[in-house]
DNA sequence: AACATATATTCCAAAAAAAGAATATGGAGC
DNA sequence: GCTCCATATTCTTTTTTTGGAATATATGTT
C-alpha cells in the first residue's frame, strides 16, 4: 500500500509525467530533459531521484552523463500497467503533443551550441 | 494532464485509496467510512469530497445520510481501469485484508450502538 | 594540476496538502 | 418551534512538496 501510494504520488505531478512519456520514446540525460522541460536542472535532477526511487526510472552512467531509462517489467503489476498506460490517456494532451514534437530536436550537443550562440551574439553586441 | 495529474493526486493518499477499495464492495454513508477508517468525521468528509470533485464518486442524499459511491463508466478512460486496477493489485495488501475483514461489521446504526455500549459503562462505573 | 561540463546535493523560501477543533447546515422527529 | 443526528465547512496549525540559488561531486580535457 505504502509503494502503490508513492507511486502515485510520483505520477501526480506534471513534470515528472511528461518525464515519463519522454523516456517511453528513448533514453535521455539530464541535460537533454532539461532541454525538453525547460526547468533549471536541479529540478530535473531531483523528480528523477524520485522516479528512480520509487522504481519507476533506472539509471545508468556514460561517462559524465548519466541516462535515465524506464523501467521494464518491474516486479510491482501496477507499474507497467501504469506506463503502459500513461501512453495512450496522455496520447492527445496538447501538452505532451507539444512535448513530442519537441523531442526529435534534442541532443546532448545543444545546451553547447546554445551557449556558443549566445556568445557569439554577445561577442557581436561588444564589436 | 491536468485532471490526469489530479486523479493521481487523489490517488497518492492511503485513506482515500482505502475509502475507494471499501466503496468498490458495496456503497455507504460517511458515518459509515468513519468507522471503517477510524478518523474523525470532517477528515472523511474533506477526502470525500476530494474524491468526488476529480470524478470518482458521486454521492446521494437519503434523509440525513449521504451515500457515496464509485462513479462507473467515467468518460476518462484512465478512471475505470485505475479503479478496477486498484481491486487486483491491492488485494494482497495488509491493510485491505483488514479493511474487508472489517467491512461486514460496519452499519450505519454501529455508532449509535457503540454510543448505547459507552453510556452503559459510563453508568456501571458510576453506580 | 587547473579547468570545463554534467550531475547531485544542500539549504532556504513558497506553496500545497493534511489533520484537528470548532462551528455551521440541513433533514427527521417531537 | 426545538432538538438530535449526519454531514459539511471554516479556521488554524503542522507537515509535505516544490522550486530556486548556491554549492559540491565526478568525469573528461588540456
Amino acid at each position: 500500500m505504502d509503494e502503490f501510494v508513492k507511486v502515485m504520488k510520483a505520477l501526480s505531478d506534471m513534470n515528472r509525467v511528461k518525464i515519463l512519456m519522454a523516456l517511453q520514446q528513448r533514453s535521455m540525460c539530464v541535460c537533454e530533459l532539461q532541454q525538453l522541460l525547460e526547468v533549471p536542472q536541479p529540478t530535473v535532477s531531483k523528480h528523477l531521484k524520485l522516479l528512480e526511487a520509487c522504481g519507476l526510472l533506472r539509471r545508468t552512467k556514460d561517462g559524465s552523463w548519466v541516462n535515465y531509462s524506464i523501467v521494464k517489467g518491474s516486479r510491482r503489476p501496477y507499474v507497467s500497467i501504469l506506463l503502459a498506460g500513461l501512453q495512450h490517456w496522455l496520447e492527445d494532451d496538447p501538452q505532451i503533443i507539444e512535448l513530442q514534437q519537441k523531442l526529435p530536436q534534442i541532443h546532448r550537443s545543444l545546451i553547447v551550441s546554445e551557449c556558443a550562440e549566445t556568445e557569439k551574439r554577445a561577442d557581436a553586441m561588444e564589436g
